[in-house]
DNA sequence: CTGTTAGCGCCTTCAA
DNA sequence: TTGAAGGCGCTAACAG
């Protein structure tokens, strides 16, 4: 005991197996099957094992465990960005689904760079992490170090800035569909003119709702003007070069359709410092209904997406795909459904 | 070279130095040393290692390093939750600092929960980090869990949310400072019944943002009304039912001084809804500048906090406490500045 | 410069 | 029900 005790106030010493052995004067083993529950084992060593355990406040030790079976109960989740509260909230969707299923969750955020992205590949690769969820930055167009996963047997789900190149599940929102009701939405309100600030076309998000803003132009015949079209890189400061571009126009636009929340709030607050009127003189949708978009002056219209919920399916796919057979991975694509909710900058 | 493409291919077969020793006929210690960039290496023989390394997409087990150096280069961090900007803001901070430091993160949320934080404890405990950055829940009241790290020798640092009880460094703003300022502004402006949503007691920022609000009434001569006065517990739903308890009383306050911006937001919300005016008939002033709070009409007066700073300090003082001996451990206390930033509600 | 040996903390046969 | 032995993937002495 005096042994252990002063060990115990040695730095960072571990309490292990062999200190609980040797204190109890039993074997290793018995210790580890007292600790692991084993039922083979006598109820009094049982006891006895676990109340030393406690008291000298054991944890046994998960790196040499996952050693062993390699297996670490722990997934890795890659995002981009924290700034929006799209992450952050799908964050917490994966985490309660995850940790429901025993699982720890390693958080990595890229900062939209595509190196940072790559370092945090090796990072979860080195942890051994059990599958990961990934939504890229605007920067990936080389998926090499995705594909290493696939290659090693590792599970990945794209969630939102999902990589087409690879027969992976992903779990999207209907992005098409989403921004198509946006515009429908703008045309019934009577604007003619409406301008779409776009997101990078490397992600597929802003391609697809790029569609979808043509598709409901072209269906309510409006003439498509390219002119009005500016795709930019997410870069927030740069949305006031942007909008007062096209303020300038001698045709200036009736509407303007962000590719998302912080896009289409920005604009707002450019277009009234011009003394401009939302959505009289010009109308604003966005896309994701961010937290501040309920809150603003006018209060912004946008396409809500079910975030949370994202993140649940998406763990919820990766955990399933982490208990199959590398044989019998699915590449289920699943798309939820977003909402249109009309509030007063349009 | 056959045996390893097989094995390869095989369910999540790791390449590891064993394959490259044997595919090119080198000790595993040779190898190890040549991944590992130790100097005496046969530039040849590096050459070659590395060469199949990389083509084998060979990636170190940090698992068994971790456990042999009994050092993860990890750190956790563990937060209340990810509603307001604050956290995800701290945390970009910490990590920026982590990871020029060769330190990952692992981040666990625990949603406002004892046991969840708890809980948490356990996991960072179980995967060995090397040091953890805690804000407490509101209702950890008992820290036991977290007094485990400093007996263990790891290293712990709070920031926003402190403990009390524990003698290790702490980041923090001067709360009492910023809330004093806060409420001498409104006093300034002419307010004379100034009411104050506060925090949990069970939390300090909540105490001493209360002791400036008191403090700067005193020092102007005005009577404290404990009337004016609601602690709440920071679930933002509730709200309502306090500012519209505010309102209807026989002599309602000429302004509201609350405990952070949420709060101070949704009291806007429904002052507004009542038909009253902000700031006309009733001013308010937050704390923490959220994102939201320079969106929303009318902008929100409040008190500003380096965020990013304080993770950035904290995450430096817990790899400094992580370099330094037990021994030598250090308790600083760095108190940050804050700023008022006075916009239209008040 | 390279190989050998002995573990890190734990689990898992196999034997008793 | 318990113990002994072997090994997960890697590093760190100690020898050549």
């Amino acid at each position: 005991m005096k042994i252990i005790s002063f060990l115990y106030h040695m730095k960072r010493h571990q309490v292990t197996i062999i200190d609980i052995a040797r204190e109890l004067n039993l074997s290793k083993s018995t210790v580890s099957r007292a600790l692991t529950g084993h039922p083979s084992v006598n109820a009094a060593t049982r006891q006895a094992v676990l109340e030393f355990a406690e008291k000298m406040d054991y944890q046994r030790n998960m790196l040499a465990i996952s050693l062993i079976t390699k297996k670490t109960n722990t997934i890795g989740i890659i995002v981009p960005e924290f700034h929006s509260s799209y992450f952050p909230k799908a964050i917490i969707g994966a985490q309660e689904v995850a940790s429901k299923a025993g699982y720890n969750t390693v958080i990595c955020q890229s900062n939209e760079t595509y190196e940072t992205e790559v370092a945090n590949t090796k990072v979860m690769l080195a942890n051994q992490v059990d599958g990961i969820l990934v939504s890229i930055t605007k920067e990936t167009r080389n998926f090499d170090h995705l594909k290493i996963f696939q290659r090693k047997g590792i599970p990945i789900v794209f969630f939102n800035r999902v990589c087409d190149e690879m027969d992976v599940p992903k779990v999207i929102v209907d992005d098409y569909d989403g921004a198509f009701r946006a515009v429908s939405h703008l045309i019934e309100r009577g604007r003619k003119r409406i301008a779409h600030l776009a997101g990078p076309s490397s992600l597929k998000i802003s391609e697809k709702r790029l569609n979808g803003y043509t598709a409901a132009l072209r269906k309510n015949n409006i003439e498509f003007d390219e002119e009005l079209v500016i795709s930019y890189d997410l870069n927030v400061d740069k949305v006031k070069i942007y909008v007062n571009h096209l303020l300038n126009m001698d045709n200036p636009p009736d509407a303007i359709f962000a590719v998302n929340d912080p896009t289409a709030i920005e604009a707002i607050q450019v277009i009234r410092k011009r003394g401009l009127n939302v959505p009289k003189d010009i109308a604003v949708v966005g896309f994701s209904n961010d937290f501040a978009s309920g809150l603003i002056e006018p209060a912004l219209t946008t396409v809500s997406q079910p975030v949370k919920e994202i993140g649940q399916t998406a763990a919820q796919l990766l955990i399933d795909q982490i208990n199959r057979d590398v044989a019998d991975w699915k590449t289920i694509i699943r798309v939820l459904k977003t909402e249109l909710i009309v509030r007063r900058s349009s």
